[in-house]
DNA sequence: TTTTAAATTTAGGTTGGTCTAAATTTTTTA
DNA sequence: TAAAAAATTTAGACCAACCTAAATTTAAAA
């Protein structure tokens, strides 16, 4: 059974949906997140459902089958490894990667996903901090948490990003917000929740939607 | 202007009928080439044409222009870069690279092609020999004769092949032809042209339809 | 609980890329 | 040069993936 790059894009947004919101993922969502109308994401849902990617319950939403999780899994765990590829190899920016895999996560071929892992040293995150599935499928545990989360006098390592858009991340370049980069919350504003924080040796203010976007794992004094 | 998939596989198809028939190229050839029928080829050339990309008269066959040259010369270059890529860095076998590299020649981004070529060490020939047309389309010269056109006592060093199919390049591996291997031939058997050659201190025999897809570069002795 | 609004589906259409079968043109052969 | 064969095009159809507009269902509000 053949499965198209149009077909695994929609099961990587429905198991995207699901990761974040709970109950089925609804038509409006999916419509949001692949950029196109409710009518044509009816239509898809019901040849996925033909197919026993998800089940489908008109005016309920869809739920991915294991099948279906699975592929997009490897869809994911695809996608990030080749992003690791163009970073580590070929010296791309973190923000210049996403477009280059959203069309290399739909070349076939098993072998070259597990050559193209080990090729990389088996990264378990990609240069987005993101985790890498295993060729099982499975996960690495992430504690961490949104920097909006920490309170002033907490340090936190930073792991991860909310946001991928190139915008964001070229903003993270100018402030020296990088994985890695040790952060001090040092207040916190009532008025509007932004946030003041140290990155090495300097004190920079970050808005609320920065510090929903930025993942940290919390760190001790020294 | 957009181009898709299916059209620059055309344009390549289009590009080695006319590298080496005289002429445009026929419908039925363009057919076989794309293992589809003529109908479907006609409709696609009346496309193509319309794009500009060709020029086509009917029952005349189709003459690529210069962008669709373009267009078909940097498909070939990105192909072959991908093809050393896969040997090189992730130590794929020759015959095993050519399906893989047939989805990711159509991957967009000239900067991803640009960087490749850079990690590759802008490498002119891939693992089969064949010539990487540089980023501006020019090509290397390859001064080669096939194995048939040498005679008994000629010296030559393997540079190409020209049968890509997995059962011949196995077949090479086996009798030890690899691109750089000294081939010394023998004698020639007029009754079916087969040819007697030395390959390493072994003597071999090779079919007529073996000696005219090896490609060597004659040398000479000592 | 009835009305309104929002979400979703259905109906019908478009485009790209393919197909088969029939018609046409070109080439070959008698 | 006329008939037969080969090559090619046209006609009509199909499928995947999308669309808009209208109809329907569900959820929210009065």
């Amino acid at each position: 059974m053949t499965i198209s790059p149009a077909e695994e894009n929609y099961l990587k947004a429905i198991f995207k949906i699901t990761e974040r919101e709970a109950g089925p993922a609804l038509t409006n969502a999916v419509a949001a997140a692949m950029q196109t109308t409710a009518a044509s994401v009816t239509d898809m849902l019901k040849r996925l459902s033909d197919k026993q990617l998800l089940t489908y319950e008109k005016y309920r939403g869809a739920v991915l089958t294991d099948e279906g999780e699975r592929i997009a899994t490897a869809l994911i765990r695809k996608h990030r490894l080749w992003e690791a590829f163009l970073t580590d190899k070929l010296g791309f920016a973190w923000d210049e990667v996403h477009e280059l895999a959203e069309q290399l996560e739909h070349i076939q071929g098993d072998a070259l996903t597990a050559r193209l892992d080990a090729f990389l040293g088996y990264p378990r995150f990609d240069p987005h901090g993101d985790p890498i599935p295993d060729a099982e499928g499975r996960w690495a545990p992430r504690p961490q948490a949104p920097l909006s989360a920490l309170q002033p006098g907490q340090l936190g390592c930073m792991t991860g990003v909310g946001d991928h858009s190139p915008a964001f991340l070229q903003y993270l370049d100018q402030l020296g917000l990088r994985l890695g980069a040790v952060v001090e919350v040092a207040e916190r504003v009532a008025y509007d929740q932004s946030t003041l924080v140290r990155i090495g040796g300097r004190e920079v203010v970050l808005s609320d939607k920065v510090c929903q976007n930025l993942f940290l794992k919390t760190m001790n004094h020294e």
